[in-house]
RNA sequence: GGGGGAAUUCCAGAGCGGUCAAAUGGGGCAGACUGUAAAUCUGUUGUCUUCGACUUCGGUGGUUCGAAUCCACCUUCCCCCA
């Protein structure tokens, strides 16, 4: 099967300019693609990884994926499907998260000997001359179209600043740069994108009369239709400092089931065969897709060993036995014991557990706090700072979260 | 440029001088049930030294014994007219 082919039966491909032509491309290893990433924190998420994963699977078709961090765009701000403004970032921080991108970047793709290259659009947005501009480009985007793209029709009724309507035309500008400068004949990003992208295929029509393609990646939902990759603690990053390789494969590990295959389609590079023959799975057995699922990502952001360390965890700690080392951990300081003594709701704050001591009482009110297997019933109870020595202590949070807590 | 309206706890959205830490819904967290799933039911959801105290209702001042509620100014946003 083609490269194209199977991106279509792994459901990846939402939207192309037009299809015939991608396919040839694509499939003769003759795109020179690129994805764009706007740098607004200091870790790529798991909504990247997704377009990081459909560059490697072009690369390995052949393609030349161009990573294109967006130390330029990311100045101005993406309003698509966004209802409020984006919070400004000044040029340091922009700075420093392209830095932790490109690091980030370089686990996945394989950027030697010029088969992939990464460039950062500061480098030519950022001189752009105001008027120029304009004469240049300007003439070539009609506002009337721009107001119908989709992408803008939540912001219509919000309100959306001049600065962010220019984001379109940035990114437009992206693409006729590479497309004339390193040969770049196609731009990939997610569904959300779509009408960005238009936007620079339509921008090299114009200018150069000639074509250039797009193609959008489906955006992963879950069934309830919600971004998948969010947590209520925020994004699920690819960084182990901010998302513990454990925590990761947990996120993974439960998926609902209406998902499990979707994101298993889309996400691993385990054949379409092996995962055919998942589909027909019911019930109890999707436990077993699951645990697939959140090994098979593991691996690919963390490598082989952590991917283990965290499924061995997981499975220690819910059916019984094994490691219990890899769980989140946190290394109490001696201050934090009063003559030799910490209380359970003092430990659970530590820990990062609850958010205030309030929070901590009632979930032991509530009966979800065990340490060491015993459960928390009184919130004045304390631990003795010998407790904590050698491989510390468990405590559990509901039914699923583990966390360990130790001194030196 | 002119006129009108709005800003409330994670979100949406009540409240319009004391009985308001603030209705209701969503979301979150926990308990029961289960397959580390979903659905359902229950509890809970500002902070703290929790039978009590303290800090919140865009910002700053003011009126009042007392303000989320009234007044002034500021900031931001929305709508209508040009």
């Amino acid at each position: 099967m083609q490269i194209y082919e199977e991106l279509k039966a792994r459901g990846l491909i939402a939207q192309v300019t037009d299809e015939e032509q991608i396919r040839e491309l694509v499939n003769n290893g003759r795109a020179t693609f690129y994805i764009g990433f706007d740098c607004t924190a200091d870790s790529l998420h798991v909504g990247h990884f997704m377009a990081l994963c459909l560059m490697k699977r072009l690369q390995m078709a052949g393609n030349r994926p161009i990573a294109l961090i967006g130390g330029g765009t990311t100045m101005v701000g993406d309003p698509s499907g966004r209802s409020d403004m984006r919070q400004m970032l000044t040029p340091e921080t922009i700075q420093h998260n392209a830095g932790c991108f490109k690091k980030q970047m370089e686990k996945f793709i394989d950027f030697s000997e010029g088969k992939a290259l990464m460039l950062n659009n500061a480098d030519w947005l950022l001189g752009l001359n105001y008027v120029e501009l304009l004469r240049d480009v300007g003439a070539c985007f009609s506002v009337n179209n721009m107001l119908r793209a989709e992408c803008y029709k939540q912001r219509m009724e919000k309100g959306l600043s001049f600065l962010e309507f220019n984001y379109m035309i940035m990114q437009s500008y992206d693409f006729y740069h590479m497309f004339q400068t390193v040969g770049c004949n196609m731009q990939c990003g997610g569904n959300d994108q779509w009408s960005n992208m238009l936007g620079g295929t339509e921008l090299i029509r114009r200018k150069l009369g000639k074509d250039a393609h797009a193609m959008t990646i489906t955006l992963l939902l879950t069934s309830e239709g919600k971004k998948m990759g969010k947590t209520q603690a925020g994004a699920v990053w690819l960084d182990p400092n901010k998302t513990t390789p454990y925590d990761f494969y947990q996120y993974w590990r439960n998926v609902e089931d209406a998902d499990v295959l979707k994101c298993i389609r889309m996400l691993t590079f385990l054949p379409l065969e092996e995962i055919d023959a998942m589909d027909g799975w019911e019930g109890s057995q999707l436990n077993k897709a699951k645990e697939i699922l959140a090994y098979e990502l593991t691996k690919l952001v963390h490598g082989e060993e952590e991917a283990a360390k965290a499924q061995e965890t997981a499975k220690g700690l819910f059916t019984g036995g094994g490691s219990v080392v890899n769980m989140p951990a946190t290394e109490l300081p001696a201050a934090k014991f009063e003559d030799g003594k910490i209380g359970v709701l003092s430990l659970l704050v530590a820990c990062g557990l609850c958010a205030s001591n309030g929070e901590a009482r009632r979930l032991v009110q509530q009966g979800g706090v065990s340490v060491n297997d015993r459960k928390v019933s009184d919130a004045a109870e304390t631990l003795g700072q010998e407790d904590f020595a050698g491989d510390g202590v468990i405590i559990k949070k509901g039914k699923k979260v583990f966390h360990r807590a130790y001194t030196k």
